[in-house]
DNA sequence: CTGAAAGCGCTTACAG
DNA sequence: CTGAAAGCGCTTACAG
C-alpha cells in the first residue's frame, strides 16, 4: 500500500502539502491540487484512517449499541441508519448487545472505551443504571432512540400517545374488552418504551371508564404474541380486540386467533405498533412509527452533532431536528474531506420534538361482532 | 482519560512495562503485573484502539459487507457473527451495501481502503467483476458467506442439493406441475445463490421427467414472492407445488394462495429455504439452513485467518472447518490479550466442506390434490 | 501557497 | 524482568 510518502515524493511536493491536498483542508493552490490529487489515484493511495486518527483525535466512525436478534424493527433502523453515514464517510461500529453478562460488561468496561468511535448511537435497549453511567462517562455525545433512560439525550416517538391512538380506534370501533400485550415490567416500570406503550395504553382505558384493562407480560417475538394471545383467548371472557406493542407481536396474535377458529376482525380485532413490512400482506391495522425514516433521522442528529464546529456562542435552541449537514457527498475519486469537529456539549434530554407515527388502518381491526 | 504514562507513573514503572503488563505480550513479573493491573483499573486506562493499531498493523477490527434491507436472513447471519467476534475482542464494522452506484464507489474505493479492518466478511452479496478485483486487491483476508464470485474463498451450502431436497420432497409427495420462484437471472447466469437453487431445481426436475420446469424471477421480498405467485395461479396449467428460493418468498406464495381462496396445503404445496423464525407459525416447510450459526462460522473462520501465527510450514490443510481460536475469553478486566497475527495467503477458494442444511417438513406440503 | 518538525498514544526490537 | 528510544502514518501549528 502506498503511504503518503510515496505521493509526496511522485508529485514533487511534501507529505504536508500531500495531505493538504487530499484533504481540502488548508489552502493549497488548485495547480498542486490536481496534480497530488492524480498522482493518489495513480498509486491508489487513501490515508490510513489509523494514522489520520490518531493525528486528528477524530474516528470518523460512529458506534451503534443494537440488539439485533432477530427484530426486524432493530435491522431496519440499523438500515437507516448506515445510509446516512456512510455518504458522509463515517462508518459504523456495530455493538451488538446480548443478555451475556460477560459481553455486556467486556463491551462497557473496554470496547467501548478504547477509543474507536466518535459517538454513539444507542438504540432502545434495556441498559442499567451502571450501564447508562459506563455510557455517559465515555466523554462522547450520545443519541438514543427510544432509550430507556430519562438520562441519555433521545429522539423518541410519544410511546403513549401511540398507544393512545391504538386505542382511540378501538374505542371507536365500539370495542370495550380490549386487551394489551407488551414488554412493559409493569405499571409505571420506568420510561422505557414498552412501559410508555402500557402505560398509555391504560391512560386511555381509564379515560374511556376501564379502569383495570387486561395487560399479559410478554417478550417482543411473533411466537411470544401468539402465546401471549392463546392465553388471553382461554380467559372467561377474552377480549374482543388486543393491542400489541408490537407488530410481530401483532402477527403472532393473528396467528393465535387462526389457531382457535377465531376471524379477524369479525371475532377478534388487532392493532399493532411499527410499520413492519409485512404488515399489509397480514392486513394488519398498526401504528406505523416509520423505522427506516428514524434510523435516518438518529444518523442525522448524531452528524450534527459531530460536525458541529465549536462555535463560541452554544447555540440557545438545541440542534433541533433535521437540518444537519447538508448532503455533501465527499469527492469520491480521493479522500474524504472533513469539517474539523470538535465535540460539543449535549444539553437537552429529550431532542427537537417527538418523532413522527401514523394509524394505518387494515382489515384486522373491525367493530365487535355482538 | 488517562494515558498509558499516567498508569505507568503511578505503577512506578515504564509505558513499556504498563503495555506488556496489559496486553500479556512479553515477560512481566507476576508482581508488576498485578500493581499495573490494578492501577490501570483505578484510572479507568485501556489502550487507544487507534494508537494501538498504528503501532501493531493490527485493527482488531472485521468488516462485514452486507445488505441489510429488510432482509431476515442476513440480519441473523449478522447476529451471529457479532457474537462470535465479540468475547474475541474484535470490533465489527458494518458495510451495508446499498444499490446506489455512488455510494458503492466511495466504498470499494475510498472506506474499504482506509485500513480499518483486518479482513473482511462478504455476505451474499451480488458484486460486480471490479468489485470483487477491488476487494482482493485490498491484501486482506477476505471470507465469503455464500458468495457470488468463484474468486472469492467462501463458507456456502451446496445451493443445488438444497433445490434437489425440496424438489425431491415435492415429487416424493407426488407433485409434477411444480414451479420455482427466485432471483436467479436465468438458466446458468453464474454460481451466485440463487441461480444455484434455480440450476439445482432445473436438474431435479430433468431428471424427473420433466425437462423445462416454470420459473418466475423475482427479487427476495415476501411482496415479490406473492406477486410471483398470483402470476403463477392464474396460468392456464397452473403449479400443484411451489419451491421457493426463501422463506420469505415463501410466505408470500402463503399469502397470494390465500387471497386466491386456495387452501395450503391441499390445493398448493409451498417449500421455502432458510429457517425464518415465523416459518414454524406459518406451517412452512422449509429446508433450514441455519442461518445464525453460519454467521458463527465465518467468524470463526475469519478468527482462524487473523489469529493464526505465520507457521514458516504453509498448512497442507486448508484451515478448514471450526476448531479455531479456543473459546480464549480474554481477561474481562483490563485490556484484550492478543496473539499477534501475521495475515495468511488464504489458498482454497471454497473452504472445507459445505454447510449443513436439513429439511424441515411441516403443513405446507403433502399430496397433490387430484 | 508550501515545508520541516513535532506530536497523536501506543508497541516493540534492542540493550541491559 | 525492565526501560529508553524509535517508529507506526498521518495532521497541524509554526515559520517562511
Amino acid at each position: 500500500m502506498a503511504g503518503i510518502d510515496d505521493v509526496a515524493r511522485r508529485a514533487g511536493v511534501s507529505a504536508t502539502t500531500v495531505s493538504r491536498a487530499l484533504s481540502g483542508r488548508g489552502r493549497v493552490s488548485e495547480k498542486t491540487r490536481e496534480r497530488v490529487r492524480r498522482v493518489a489515484d495513480e498509486l491508489g493511495y487513501v490515508a490510513s484512517a489509523t494514522a489520520a486518527s490518531l493525528a486528528t483525535g477524530q474516528t470518523m466512525s460512529v458506534g451503534v449499541l443494537v440488539s439485533l436478534t432477530g427484530r426486524w424493527y432493530f435491522a431496519t433502523v440499523l438500515d437507516g441508519i448506515a445510509a446516512r453515514l456512510a455518504p458522509h464517510g463515517y462508518d459504523l461500529t456495530l455493538y451488538d448487545l446480548t443478555d451475556d453478562a460477560a459481553q455486556r460488561q467486556l463491551l462497557f468496561e473496554t470496547s467501548l472505551r478504547r477509543g474507536r468511535v466518535d459517538g454513539i448511537l444507542a438504540l432502545t435497549v434495556t441498559l442499567s443504571d451502571d450501564e447508562i453511567d459506563a455510557l455517559l462517562g465515555l466523554g462522547l455525545p450520545v443519541v438514543g432512540l427510544g432509550t430507556p433512560s430519562p438520562r441519555v439525550p433521545a429522539l423518541r416517538v410519544d410511546d403513549r400517545a401511540v398507544a393512545r391512538a391504538a386505542v382511540a380506534h378501538l374505542l371507536a370501533l365500539g370495542h370495550r374488552r380490549i386487551a394489551h400485550i407488551g414488554n412493559s415490567k409493569g405499571p409505571g416500570a420506568g420510561c422505557d418504551v414498552p412501559t410508555q406503550r402500557h402505560d398509555g395504553f391504560v391512560e386511555a382505558m381509564t379515560d374511556a371508564g376501564v379502569p383495570c384493562p387486561v395487560f399479559v407480560q410478554t417478550d417482543f417475538t411473533v411466537a411470544d404474541g401468539r402465546r401471549a394471545t392463546l392465553e388471553l383467548l382461554q380467559r372467561e371472557e377474552p377480549p374482543t380486540a388486543i393491542f400489541a406493542a408490537s407488530d410481530e407481536l401483532a402477527f403472532g396474535a393473528i396467528f393465535a386467533a387462526r389457531e382457535r377458529g377465531l376471524r379477524v376482525p369479525d371475532d377478534l380485532s388487532i392493532v399493532g405498533v411499527d410499520g413492519h413490512e409485512m404488515g399489509e400482506l397480514f392486513g394488519l391495522t398498526t401504528i406505523d412509527q416509520f423505522p427506516r425514516r428514524q434510523g435516518e433521522r438518529a444518523a442525522e442528529h448524531m452528524l450534527a452533532l459531530l460536525t458541529a464546529t465549536d462555535d463560541p456562542t452554544p447555540p440557545a435552541a438545541p440542534p433541533a431536528t433535521v437540518p444537519v449537514v447538508p448532503a455533501r457527498v465527499p469527492d469520491i475519486s480521493t479522500t474524504v474531506p472533513v469539517i474539523p469537529a470538535r465535540v460539543p456539549a449535549i444539553s437537552a434530554t429529550v431532542l427537537s420534538e417527538p418523532l413522527p407515527f401514523e394509524l394505518v388502518t387494515r382489515t384486522s381491526t373491525a367493530p365487535p361482532a355482538e
